[in-house]
DNA sequence: AGCCCCTCTCAGCCGGCTCTCAGGAGCGGC
DNA sequence: GCCGCTCCTGAGAGCCGGCTGAGAGGGGCT
């Protein structure tokens, strides 16, 4: 669950960010609506936040660009509260729901959620790989009728794994979409949270779903080991 | 994931090919236009990064020529930020995105993956001689029915094979491309690989795919041995 | 404040992948 | 038949990638 936040106020912008990385996303940050505008066109969201008080670019702007672009990716909108800007006419461009300044941050999560569920209706609500299965909007896990806990990090690189079935996972990718674009730890965090999925998914009951590549990656087949 | 970059700077050249490579892309580099536009045309990629400056033939001109030839893999133009050249006539001329020098590394991946996104939505086929399959994206290869377990390195040997069915592809484009571009080594180790390779994929099987071109190098034949 | 859990770092271990080396086999030329 | 060159192959060393346990740091909850 990949987001983007566009906003200027860093301080705000990085207590979004952390907030949303505890919640288990993986979060992009951009401080202008040029660069916002640019990461939106050429990453792949599940959603993005979008102030419309930007330097440079406004959010009202960056939205109609996205959409004359094509770009359908949901947009949660956040307004201070002087109105000067119309969220009326945010609605109109193409955002799918907005948030007045100040917030309380539970209600953030609860919009996104919402409308990363909302906004990719096709994609089908469950992700389900021979007897393991993943609810994403409820946040849990399945090994066939036992629930397995997972924690935010576990879940998201499962999910991951998941919505990729079959294919050879890179490390730097993982590392790139469930942790961060700009990553600098240790690369071997991967092999630990691989290591902490086999223990709770796979060694409880006999299996090996999650395989390693050597040399690429790590990859989750059809078959479901 | 191939990847051709043309650029006649060779330093950047090489950072470029050695950072892609990391990020698990097989990249080709062509110093000039004109070899640019040779390997473009009959080399298999899923993206290209063409420097407009370039001696010889201008990425404009490779670039026209290369859509004037029905060739649409996607286009990552490089230009330099003295703006000789119009970024604006090179989109008409179908390109597909660009980037001014100097660029953060990290941009000109992302843009690359939202290309080949963008570019080929079907997911790679999977390359086929008789009944030798390989599956680039999950990494794995199959004898007929039973699959068989190839290292990194053998797995890449066998697919720059496979690409160029019917070629004898010498020792020296091997090395180039499968090892490094710059491999200081001894050019035994292809032997030594092909011998890897014929223990798993043929004499199990009774069959001989890879044949020998003396002194010329390697060849998988159509008929699939 | 105290506790617990999550996240991440670090270091050591292990296996096997990669590569080198050298001797032998095969092929072609004379 | 002999010689030279190329290719093949077995043995083995080194190294690297991946796995794991231990533990520190931090945030949230009680």
């Amino acid at each position: 669950m990949r987001v983007l936040v566009v906003e200027d106020e860093r301080n705000l912008a990085a207590a979004v960010a952390r907030g949303l990385r505890a919640e288990g996303f993986a979060v992009d940050v951009a401080g202008d609506g040029l660069t916002g505008l640019d990461r939106a066109l050429y990453g792949e969201y599940s959603a993005i936040v979008l102030d419309i008080m930007l330097p440079g670019r406004s959010g009202y702007d960056v939205l109609r660009d996205l959409r004359d672009r094509k770009v359908w990716t949901p947009v949660l909108m956040l307004t201070a509260k002087d109105g000067e800007y119309d969220i009326a006419d945010a609605l109109d461009l193409g955002a799918d729901d907005y948030l007045t300044k100040p917030f309380p941050f539970v209600v953030l999560v609860a919009r996104l959620r919402a409308l990363v569920r909302r906004g990719s209706p096709e994609r089908p609500a469950r992700l389900t790989v021979a007897d393991l299965v993943l609810d994403p909007a409820a946040h849990r896990a399945w090994r066939g009728d036992t629930e397995v806990p997972l924690t935010a990090r576990e879940f998201a690189l499962l999910e991951h794994l998941m919505r990729r079935v079959g294919d050879a996972v890179s490390k730097s990718d993982l590392l790139a979409e469930v942790w961060d674009e700009n990553f600098a730890g240790d690369p071997n965090i991967v092999e630990v949270y691989i290591g902490y999925l086999r223990r709770k998914i796979d060694a409880p009951f006999g299996r090996r779903s999650i395989e390693t590549v050597r040399g690429v990656g790590y990859r989750i087949d059809a078959a479901g080991g």
